[in-house]
DNA sequence: TGTACATTTGCACAATCATTCAAATGAAAA
DNA sequence: TTTTCATTTGAATGATTGTGCAAATGTACA
């Protein structure tokens, strides 16, 4: 009832089989993991928040999530890079909005 | 055009206000963040995936996850912690499912 | 031109975290 | 009882990460 692969006995190798074959039929679990972090910090999860109720500039963006100007950034940039995050430039502000309106 | 609170200047001060109002009435966001932590993690969303499909005993979610078994085990304790996971004991076996079904 | 201001960036640091190794626990089989 | 095996636990560690400070960038206004 139980065979050896790489020093480690699996004790019910049909349901191994059928869970792993059904596993890997669906979107790759790292990627997956990897978007979620993304949404996975409450300073990120209150700009995604702000944001889908309205564009907002960084300096709003500071006072509704309760960090400094920078560490804001840093995470919009975070954001950006993961094309959660767009923004547009008017002026000396940056106005941030949600690429994809439905998260 | 600008009010200040806390040294931070709100450009915005009706936006900031009514998004704030807005945020509020929902759930935390550091609540959330931190469920959606467990999730983004690939051994443990590749554990919760596995355990979507059956209910399997540690030694066959080693086999899936490809991790340590006690690796495994720190993180299966994480999402009981978390009661994300539940688990049953039959002898020298420890049987893990998803505590809710739908995630 | 120079000043003021919003935003970004580089650096540094403290804290968190995922993992492994070795030892402990507990339960069945000999 | 002793042995065997699945699982858990504790300690240690390397890596990642969220944040702030200070400096840089860029834009508007005087």
């Amino acid at each position: 009832m139980s065979s050896d692969v790489c020093d480690i006995s699996i004790i019910h190798q049909d349901q191994v089989d059928r869970v792993a074959k059904a596993m890997a039929s669906g979107p790759p679990a790292s990627a997956m993991a990897d978007f979620l972090k993304a949404l996975a910090d409450p300073t990120r999860l209150k700009v995604i928040q702000a944001l889908h109720h309205a564009e907002l500039c960084v300096c709003d963006l500071t006072a509704l999530v309760g960090i400094s100007v920078s560490g804001l950034s840093h995470q919009l940039r975070y954001l950006r890079n993961k094309n959660i995050v767009k923004f547009r430039k008017e002026g000396k502000l940056a106005y941030y909005s949600l690429t994809d309106e439905h998260i």
